[in-house]
DNA sequence: CGAATTGCATACCGAGCGGTAAATAATTTG
DNA sequence: CAAATTATTTACCGCTCGGTATGCAATTCG
């Protein structure tokens, strides 16, 4: 962010961004629990202590891995919202969401949603987490669909709540079959199927 | 099944089903990874020895657990695929899929999905296993809507395959919300809307 | 130059994990 | 009845988990 004056005492020989996102793909292939402290500072390239030091312990930095993800392997949501019309809002939302589930690079599906539905000792403080975050993207889609409404981009009496409900569901789906190993052209195929349900 | 004839050696005081009823919810509130041996055993009402002596080790319980899910609480399955048409047997299948996912009697959600989509240290077999065994039931859908087409009740050209995988999509995705606190009338209401991508 | 501050590496902690050995209790077989 | 068989109970195993105490290395401040 600012400039980064000089700090006292020994500086950081690792870059935080770099291993946070090591930090992402672990969690994303493993999934919360699944993922453990040996693997995490291994894949980080530090060791244990660095990664307290530096991130708290392990829900908090899967909470900031969760962050980042959101900032880097969901770039493409903004530039979904961005589109200038609803139907084209959804269409782009709904289709770089599964380019980013089938990317060669990176893990198949989604962090959201393998990182974990149900979880164990924690009284399930990740999968509110994680639940809470995909609610905030359905509220922005939600908001941008309720412009369109006002602007009549989307016929009168369209509900942009449900329909926002009803992108996210797709999507959401999508990620299941995407974790199970479906293909990007199926889930397109899919895609196809689901646009039929917009109002346009 | 058959008449139990009597077996020599102690007999078993704990019914089966009933501990592998109590075994589903456990894997169902917790995941695959998230339930232990102790939270089990203690549901089930058994001691771990007995449950290894009954039903082999964590995995081959949770193996039997999802069939036992399969068997009780998916039975709206048969239902939905024994409907007239094609429309009414996704309709029937989405809505009854929905009363499962937010009965106040069990968890929220679909042990299929909150079982496990990503997992630790097992190479992902618990996750290969339950992607396998709702691809069956999609499979199952697939070809009660080919028979559809073949009679005439969708639309000529409709692929039954990737209508099947839309359907899926929904109910999984929808399942995800379930697990999330969405309540019912929101998941109907999804569906009025994914109802009209349904060729007819 | 110390002195102070901060990060790193080794080695360790108690707890809980999945799984099991061994003794005992309940039943059928002869 | 005794022998054989099977289930239950108690107590325990080695291992891995998330997390940390401690001493050392690298840097800035005065």
């Amino acid at each position: 962010m600012a400039e980064s004056t000089r700090k006292r005492g020994r500086p950081r020989a690792f870059d935080t961004d770099v291993a946070l996102d090591r930090a992402v793909e672990v969690f994303w292939r493993r999934g919360y629990e699944g993922a453990s402290l040996s693997e995490l500072t291994a894949a980080m390239g530090i060791e244990r202590p660095s990664m307290y030091a530096a991130f708290g312990n392990k829900e908090d930095l899967f909470r900031l891995a969760v962050a980042r993800y959101a900032e880097v392997d969901m770039a493409y949501v903004r530039v979904a919202l961005a589109q200038p019309t609803a139907y084209q809002v959804i269409e782009t939302f709904l289709r770089t969401n599964a380019d980013a589930l089938t990317r060669s690079d990176r893990p198949a599906g989604c962090l959201s949603i393998q990182g974990g539905l149900a979880c164990g000792t924690d009284d399930g403080r990740v999968a509110t987490f994680l639940a809470e975050s995909r609610l905030t993207g359905e509220r922005a889609l939600a908001e941008r669909l309720s412009r369109a409404v006002a602007e009549g981009d989307l016929p009168e009496g369209t509900d942009p709540d449900r329909l926002a409900r009803y992108v996210m569901v797709v999507s959401e789906g999508n990620a299941v079959h995407a974790a199970a190993g479906v293909g990007r052209e199926s889930l397109y195929a899919t895609i196809d199927l689901a646009l039929r349900a917009v109002p346009r």
